[in-house]
DNA sequence: TTAGTGACCATATTGTCAATAAGTCACATT
DNA sequence: AATGTGACTTATTGACAATATGGTCACTAA
C-alpha cells in the first residue's frame, strides 16, 4: 500500500497530502526544485522523511503535483476569459495573452520556478502534457462557438485548425523559446493572435 | 595584424582560410565542436596550433564561419524557391516546408552538427542573426509580390505581417523547440504554413 | 620581412571521492 | 490495524585536484 488507510486517529489522508504539497509548493518558490530536499518537507510538516513517501512515490511525484497546482490556476484564468460571453475572437486574443503573460510571470517574477516548469517540458511530466490537452480543448472550443456564430470560417477541418492554433500557442507557451524574448512577449503574442484571428475569417 | 600578408611563395591566406575551414567543416561533422580541437585542426592541415589564430581570433570564430556555410546551403535552397516563378502562395508555402527539413536534416542526420546549431542559437552567433535578418526580407518580398499580384490581403501593416510570419516560421525552424517534435515537423510546417497563408487571403 | 612554431599561461573541463540526498524496509508505538 | 520512524542502501552532488584546451607571444628560418 502506498498510502495509509485513514484510522480513528490523526488527520485523513488527503489533508497529509494537502500539508506535504502547501509545504512544496512553499518550499520550491522560495528555493528551487533542486534545492529543496525530502527532508527539508518532512521537517516543514513536522514528520519524518520516510512518511512523506507514504503519500508520494518520488520527489518527482511532488514536483508533478505543483506543476499541476501551477496549470490550475492557469486553467482558472484561462476558463473564466472562455466563459465571459464575448465574442470568439475577442476571447482567442485574450487566451494568447494570458498565455504569455502567464509564462513571463513564471520566469520573471517566481524566478525559482524556473527549474520545476523547465524538468516539466523535457522530461514530459504529465500535468503538462495534461495542460496541453486541456488547452486543445479550449481552443476546439472557442473555435467551435465562434464558427456557429459566423465569426470564423467554417471551410477548413477543425482538427486542422486547432492543430495550427496550438503550434503557434506553443511558440509563446514553451519556456525554451521565452527565455530568448521575454521583453517582447507580450507583443508578439497579440501579433500572432491577430494573424490567426485573419487566418480564422470568413 | 591578424592575419599574415602574402608573400613570395606559400599558399595565399585565403587558401588557408578554406584549408582551415574545410577540416573544420569536417571534423565538426564528424566529431562535434566541443570534441573538435584546435589541435585537432592544426594536425588536419599540417600547421602548429598557433598558425590557425593568425585566420581566426577564437574557436568561435571558426565555428561561426561553419554556421555561415550551413547558412550559405539553406540561403541557397531558399533563394531558388523564392526566383522559381510560382505563384507567391506557393512560395512561401514551400519556403515553410524547406525550413523545417533543412532543420530536421541538421538534427537527424548531421547529428554531430547539433551542438554547432544549438550554440549559434544560445549564443545569437552573427550568421544565426543575419540569417534571420536574411531570411525576413525573403518572406518580405514574398508578401510584397504576393499582395502586388492580389493573393493577399493590403490592409495589415507589412511590417506586422512579417513580423508574424518570423514568429511562426520560428517554430519551424528553432532547433531547441524542434527536438520535440521532430517526426512530425514536416506536416506541421504544412499546417502552419495553410494557416499564414489563410491569414493573408484577401 | 613574412611564414611559421614551441613554450607558455589562464581558464575550462574532467575525474575522483567524500558528503549529501533519494528512496526502502523492518519494526516500534499507539 | 493504523500511524509513524531509525537505520539502511543506492543514486546525486559538491569540492577539489589533475588534465586538457583555448589563446598569446617571443622567437626562428627562409
Amino acid at each position: 500500500m502506498l498510502t495509509p488507510h485513514s484510522g480513528q486517529r490523526g488527520p485523513a489522508d488527503h489533508e497529509r497530502r494537502d500539508q506535504i504539497i502547501a509545504a512544496a509548493n512553499e518550499h520550491f518558490r522560495h528555493y528551487g526544485y533542486n534545492k529543496t530536499t525530502i527532508a527539508d518537507l518532512a521537517e516543514a510538516i513536522g514528520l519524518s522523511k520516510a512518511y512523506i513517501y507514504k503519500f508520494f512515490e518520488s520527489k518527482k511525484a511532488i514536483g508533478e503535483a505543483i506543476c499541476a497546482l501551477q496549470h490550475d490556476s492557469m486553467r482558472a484564468v484561462l476558463q473564466a476569459i472562455v466563459e465571459d460571453g464575448k465574442s470568439a475572437s475577442d476571447r482567442l486574443r485574450r487566451v494568447f495573452i494570458a498565455l504569455a503573460r502567464n509564462t513571463v510571470a513564471l520566469f520573471f517574477h517566481d524566478r525559482k520556478m524556473h527549474d520545476i516548469v523547465y524538468f516539466a517540458m523535457e522530461e514530459e511530466w504529465t500535468p503538462a502534457k495534461a495542460f496541453r490537452g486541456w488547452l486543445r480543448g479550449i481552443v476546439e472550443r472557442l473555435i467551435r462557438e465562434g464558427r456557429d456564430s459566423g465569426e470564423f470560417e467554417r471551410k477548413t477541418p477543425i482538427d486542422e485548425t486547432c492543430h495550427a492554433i496550438m503550434l503557434v500557442l506553443q511558440s509563446i507557451h514553451h519556456p525554451l523559446l521565452l527565455e530568448q524574448h521575454l521583453e517582447t512577449l507580450d507583443d508578439d503574442a497579440a501579433t500572432l493572435a491577430n494573424l490567426v484571428l485573419r487566418s480564422l475569417a470568413p
